[in-house]
RNA sequence: GCCCCUGUAGCUCAGCGGAUAGAGCAACUGCCUUCUAAGCAGUCGGCCAGGCGUUCGAAUCGCCUCAGGGGCGCCA
């Protein structure tokens, strides 16, 4: 990455000057150097001087005399100039910056790729909403988090695999079970009440209408313990299968669905219990099965095992966990859960050592909720009660690609609005048209170029000299930096931004370039502009398909 | 009461220690006989919630206040 080659190059120069005494010895800081916002002041900055001022005890633009005849030279600064009150300011070589476009070509689908996982196995567990209801809004939001999470993940050199838990134990569940079983005989004419915390949705009318149609009234003649079990099982995978075409339609696939309850079958959770009894992390307290960091009892205790002797849902993930990290050897595990399961991160920490792990190999993200609104006004939602807009409902009207952009483009920590009739009424003036055009109107380019059987060999790319191919190609080298920053800070938000900057660059690019020219005095740059603009379209369609978004060739 | 997240342009949000704070939408001006005008160029719009601190430098870090959201279940 070339900015972290100049700064190398500071680094060195600061070094150099510390070895014949023009500096006094100090410990070297991280160096920063950012692209430059504004024009006239290169195209790489560093304000490292301004920094180094008190611990070398002299002024930022003395330290800056001093270092920059001590940069090494390279082929790829062209110059480099002090500005006040210390600034370096870095002048990338035209040429250099032209040759880039071949690299990129080069490296094809690879171009942004960086080494930072070193293949790590990673886990990124996402979504694994209660399959008691229909996705909605905000199952989205960690949808798209988690499954563009993956994809940097993967482009960051990480080994992925993509899970949905499926809660599929437990109270809800039970309680899922209880109102399809009493929808099911209702559908069948047979008067039974859906328990008071029951789910009231108009969707369970449906479950028990279709349970009733698929499998008639057999589990009216069986003891009811038994139909609810057989009800149980078929409503989950009812609703599993709407939650597995509802990732699809976002184009999302998860490489494993993994049951909850297959902890307590397979004796995971018992293991475990042992393990943790072993190390002295529960205690028995008020006829139930508590966790404790240190064996001794504190306010912050929570139960493993209710005084009913059921297991609670902090039980399954103690169990969980362990699966993941001690049975499948997940290196790190990224969950991504909703802001109203926050409260839940520092315990999931302290199980963590509790099973002497490093608690830094999980990361949790938690995203703020998502509020959908109607034309302006708040749309309340409850499985409980029913009262639902459903994910699909949502991806029907906006369709998926602008609601992948739209999720994806603010950061997971900050609370966000959803308006249905703007991002309808929006669809045409969506930031995710301008970036998808972008690609179109290259393709279309490439098109036209292939018409007129222009375009089959490469041009030559030091003919790139125009501000526009050039600023161009300064915003495709930033696509690894980007991949870099949302891996590290598992933020995706920051894809978002640099697909709008870099399809801004290339629509004003077009505008000032004219790529495919029919007059023969035009052939040369018309052979390199295609190159630039196949480089370009690579890059853009790297970033829609991490986004999850589809590149279309044309619109 | 305690804990977490957030307060940036009319609206939705980027920026999260560096030089004149950005984008989309909304409003207004221009630009299609040439590769898609779902585009481009420009104008308008901001005491970056408020206060105090740290720093050569703060929208960015710390503390306090105010406002919004979430949590504080033997639910998940």
């Amino acid at each position: 990455m070339i900015r972290d080659d100049v700064a190398r190059l500071l680094q060195k120069a600061i070094r150099k000057a510390q070895k014949n005494g023009a500096l006094r010895e100090f410990v070297i800081p991280a160096i920063p150097v950012e692209w430059s916002k504004q024009d006239g002041r290169g195209d790489l900055a560093s304000p490292i001087c301004l920094q180094l001022a008190s611990l070398a005890r002299m002024a930022p633009m003395r330290i800056a005399d001093i270092i920059v005849p001590l940069l090494p030279r390279v082929d790829y600064l062209s110059r480099i100039e002090v500005a006040h009150p210390g600034y370096i300011n870095l002048h990338l070589d035209p040429q250099w910056l032209s040759g880039q476009v071949k690299i990129i070509l080069d490296a094809g689908d690879a171009y942004g790729n960086v080494p930072l996982g070193k293949q790590q196995k990673v886990q990124v567990e996402f979504i694994s909403a209660n399959p008691t209801g229909p996705l909605h809004i905000g199952s989205g939001r960690n949808a798209v988090i988690g499954d563009a999470l993956a994809n940097v993940l993967a482009a960051a050199g990480y080994d992925v695999q993509r899970e949905y838990y499926v809660n599929d134990a437990g109270t809800q569940m039970g309680l899922f079970s209880e109102t399809l079983y009493a929808r099911y005989a209702q559908a069948l004419g047979r008067s039974e009440a859906v328990p008071e915390d029951g789910y009231q949705g108009a969707y369970m009318l449906e479950l028990g209408q279709r349970a009733a149609a698929e499998h008639g009234d057999r589990f009216l003649t069986m003891p009811r313990a038994d139909a609810l079990k057989g009800l149980n099982d078929i409503g989950l995978s009812y609703m599993l299968d709407s939650i597995r075409r509802d990732a699809e339609f976002m184009g999302i696939h998860y490489d494993r669905w993994f049951s909850e309850r297959s902890l307590y079958e397979d004796g995971t959770f018992g293991y475990v219990m042992t393990l943790l009894r072993e190390g002295r992390h529960v205690l028995e307290k008020d006829g139930a099965v508590w966790f404790t960091a240190g064996g001794t009892s504190n306010e912050k205790d929570e139960v493993i095992i209710r005084s009913n002797g059921a297991p609670g849902y902090f039980a399954s993930d103690i169990a969980y966990h362990y699966d993941k990290f001690v049975r499948r050897g997940f290196d790190r595990v990224i969950d991504v859960w909703g802001a109203d399961h926050q409260g839940h991160v520092p315990r999931m920490h302290a199980m963590m050592k509790a099973l002497g792990l490093d608690a830094h190999r999980l990361s949790i993200i938690i995203y703020q909720l998502v509020t959908l609104k109607r034309s302006g006004e708040v749309v309340r939602l409850s499985k409980r009660t029913g009262d639902i807009v459903t994910l699909r409902e949502v991806l029907e009207d906006v369709g998926a690609d602008a609601v992948r952009y739209f999720l994806l483009s603010r950061a997971a920590e900050s609370q966000m609005d959803f308006d249905l009739d703007l991002a309808k009424e929006q669809s045409n003036e969506n930031p995710v048209y301008y970036i998808q055009y972008a690609h179109a109107r290259i393709c279309s380019i490439i098109r036209l170029a292939q018409e007129r059987e222009q375009g089959e060999s490469h041009g030559n790319l030091a003919l790139l000299t125009h501000p526009m191919e050039q600023a161009l190609i300064r915003s495709m080298l930033v696509l690894p930096e980007v991949i870099e920053l949302a891996a590290l800070n598992l933020a995706p938000h920051h894809l978002a931004a640099y697909a709008q900057e870099l399809a801004s660059q290339f629509h004003s690019f077009y505008r000032d370039c004219r790529v495919v020219s029919s007059d023969a005095a035009d052939q040369e740059i018309t052979l390199a502009r295609l190159d630039l603009v196949r480089a370009a379209r690579a890059v853009l369609a790297k970033v829609l398909h991490i986004m999850g978004m589809s590149a279309p060739e044309q619109m």
